[in-house]
DNA sequence: CTGAAAGCGCTTACAG
DNA sequence: CTGAAAGCGCTTACAG
């Protein structure tokens, strides 16, 4: 904690300029001389030298970091999200700064004032409700460049990436059907978000005679749990069920199976956002897995690029396992 | 995203100097004429202005944000804790940064070079290891002000704000025994964390001849099942439980209950970490409650005000519950 | 290839 | 009470 080294000090050590010393340690050009190069690199590994962040930011009009606001860290699905986001960055030598909505609106748009007004070149948003969040988000986007991930808000006026969600419900729906399955069940949860209103949608749209759906309140384990409930008191089971989150599908997968159902002979299970928790039931669940690293990078594309109210979707891949 | 609105069109607009606009709109001098202040404001209002964060701290020379950095973001306790940092850190209006180290020291390390390279005033560590986290914190506390929160680290060289443990596991012990216990049985898990080590270590001073302890591989709810298990299999039940964090004492409960006996009639549940969790299962379950505001405040302090390596200890708060 | 100088947008002694 | 000026630590045209 003595006082900070500065390029000055490096300079003055290596018995060069400021340009000279700042052009060596921030590599940006190549152009110098390679024994005063050498020369800077000892000055600064001996003093410890570090480049002063804000100082750099103010002088480049950059921060290199962006901010990722997810509506809740405690969901695993948001977490890969965010892991996927960090890895982006690192590999573009950026920062990323992490909040969390606490899945409530107003929340979100303190956190959104909070990051705009901050340290970053741009936000990452994952609108906690379709409904809701708009005129917030583009409050920020007049400010700084945001982008809309995994789902999107009315009025939000800014660029927004998420997963095909009619071609992945089409893809599920085909793989059961397929498989001779004719009565599928679709289990999903609130639609404040809007990926949910998209698979719904786009499920209806396939639907056949046999088919139907169900709606709980909230997406969790024991929501699923209460689903399989519901469906074991009805005269006739569906033949499958296509689940809208995976712990949806965890729940019910394992409410049925204690109740002696077999998966996938009785009922085929299959579910959406796929994580590693599908694989850890047994049998493990056939879901669409998201490209979350694409969807990453494609968001930082459109974060550093130039501004755009585009709507990009990504397809996600369907990985058939044990459960179908 | 116009180009942004400076303090000089502020100050233009309202036909003062630049220096009269920083000063009503930073509201750091009061003694501007009240006329000029408002038409400063009014201006400002119009315009659009928000103050460069990045000029700013670079003039001030600190940024009014810190770093949190814990060992996992999905752990509930720590989610806690997070939130006790925010909404202190909102009180006397600073930012936090958040980060999580995935329980991984060298993952950890890396996440305090980038935030102390970053736009942090300095940083809030729960090291993942008491024996490996150490050089890492003490290479971090030489360029910025770190405080540690929790846990310690060997050799990390810097100040720390943690639980009191040995008054904690001492005030569960006195109520167990006032209740008549006198086989309790101390649930604890691995011992990379130093709260661990200092709630084992009080528990030995105090054991008397029915009481003993088992340690499992890890912090989990799974873990706390397993804990059950092995307490069924053995000849007698202990007549107390004292877990050494929350989510072993409800799976530990739950596995416990199902397997038929009666709590706290057989066996009394009491343990440490007390998040809403303790209060979900039935019954709901004794605990130390931390008072984690008063941890972040005073870490807030520390980070704040003189560098200091001192450790400071709160009192957990005993909350009785139908547990015992 | 190198250095002197300007300037990013603020805040704050300083002089008036 | 107000404004002109300096300066936080960098980077980068610009001139040589």
């Amino acid at each position: 904690m003595a006082t900070r080294t500065t390029l000055l000090d490096v300079a003055r050590a290596a018995g060069v300029s400021k340009s000279t010393a700042s052009r060596v340690l921030s590599g940006v050009d190549r152009n110098v001389d390679a024994e005063l190069a050498e020369r800077v690199l000892q000055a600064g590994e001996r003093l410890g030298y570090r480049v002063n962040a804000v100082a750099r930011a103010l002088r480049r009009q950059t921060t290199g970091s962006f901010g990722v606001l997810v509506p809740s860290i405690r969901n695993p699905y948001f977490v890969h999200l965010v892991d996927a986001f960090s890895q982006v960055a690192s590999r573009s030598g950026m920062g990323v700064i992490l909040a969390d909505s606490l899945d409530d609106p107003d929340v979100e748009a303190e956190r959104l004032e909070m990051l705009r007004d901050s340290f970053v070149d741009g936000i990452v948003v994952v609108p906690t409700s379709m409904t809701r969040s708009g005129p917030a988000i583009r409050q920020a986007a007049e400010r700084t460049r945001v982008v809309q991930v995994d789902r999107w808000a009315t009025g939000a006026g800014c660029g927004f990436v998420g997963v095909d969600n009619a071609a992945g419900v089409a893809a599920l729906v085909a793989h059961l059907r397929a498989a001779g399955r004719t009565r599928i069940r679709y289990v999903g949860a609130e639609q404040e978000a809007s990926a949910s209103a998209e698979r719904l949608a786009a499920f209806r749209e396939l639907a056949g005679p046999g088919d139907a759906e169900m709606l709980l309140p909230h997406f969790s384990t024991t929501a699923g749990r209460d689903a399989a409930h519901v469906l074991l008191a009805a005269p006739e089971l569906p033949d499958a069920v296509l689940c809208a989150a995976d712990v949806l599908a965890v729940g019910l997968l394992s409410t049925l199976q204690r109740r002696g159902v077999r998966v996938p002979r009785d009922v085929a299970v299959t579910a959406f956002d796929g994580t590693d928790l599908l694989e850890l039931v047994d049998p493990p669940i056939t879901a669409l897995h998201h490209r979350l690293d694409a969807i990453a990078a494609r968001a930082v594309d459109m974060l550093t690029g130039p501004a755009s109210t585009e709507e990009t979707r990504i397809r996600a891949e369907l990985v058939v396992r044990a459960s179908t």
